[in-house]
DNA sequence: CTTACAACCGTACCGAAGTACGGAGTCAAT
DNA sequence: ATTGACTCCGTACTTCGGTACGGTTGTAAG
């Protein structure tokens, strides 16, 4: 930990981390990111650790977790404690495995109505129309 | 078509399409069912030609169409173009797998992690949160 | 010193798919 | 005739993750 220089305006902070100025303004609202005390002038300064902080939530994001989420990852960033993370990427886990089932089913429906469309080229009622109009969604 | 009773005030036809009363209106302020016109009295009378778009709107959803699309889809409701029908299943379909596999490269992402945070019993820091102070995230 | 560009800050807005609210009118039963 | 349930209608609010706006300072270059 070498680097605190302290030395990026917010504008080239946010072109470092790849993200708009207006994120990291949302981000420090939402307790993401610190908020840089006013040192020289009345300008805030951020430093490469703020960088890795955003990382942080954009790598989190990337696997799906949520803003809230993320700022309950945020008070585990220490290591320490491995079973709490874990468990808040079990239930993760759990939430994609369930979207995912749904978007196969999602797939195979709309597969086969779209075979059925390409099959059909004499039928008078488009196959995909009148399934619709049929209610074939296996409830939910 | 034997059915346009027109028999049902909105409470019971909501009832009957399984859906809120609000949601109902809603749905006729995107003009997605009609607005019935008030015959006797001053309260609007449905079918059950309306439950049945509502239903095709419901099923239309589960199929991953948004309610635009589906007013989209209700303007070739006679199942007469099949082609524009199956045309938009197919974009949406592309849509359906490219999440699927958005899906399955975080699933297995996540997995793993879990996978590692379960092993490292005896690691001063939690793989889960080192991974994410890493950025893996392949980028996108 | 002026000009021009940043930063600061609060607030409003975006889209999606509804849900909630509140006042007024209507309807059936008691 | 009054109660109570329901309808009508417009408007505002909700969640999520930001983006945009607009006015006021701050700051750096010419």
């Amino acid at each position: 930990m070498i680097m605190s220089d302290q030395s990026l305006t917010i504008g080239a902070f946010a072109k470092a981390a790849d993200v708009n100025v207006e994120t990291i303004r949302f981000y420090q609202r939402r307790g993401l990111i610190r908020t840089p005390t006013r040192s020289i002038g009345r300008i805030r300064r951020y430093s490469a650790s703020d960088i890795a902080r955003v990382r942080f939530v954009k790598s989190a994001q990337a696997l799906g977790f949520s803003l809230d989420e993320i700022a309950g990852l945020l008070r585990l960033e220490d290591g320490s404690h491995c079973n709490d993370a874990r468990a808040a990427a079990e239930e993760k886990l759990a939430g994609v495995r369930a979207k995912l089932t749904d978007l196969q089913r999602i797939e195979a429906a709309l597969g086969e109505l779209v075979d059925k469309c390409r099959a059909a080229t004499g039928s008078v009622t488009c196959p995909l129309i009148s399934a619709l109009q049929r209610r074939d969604d296996g409830e939910r």
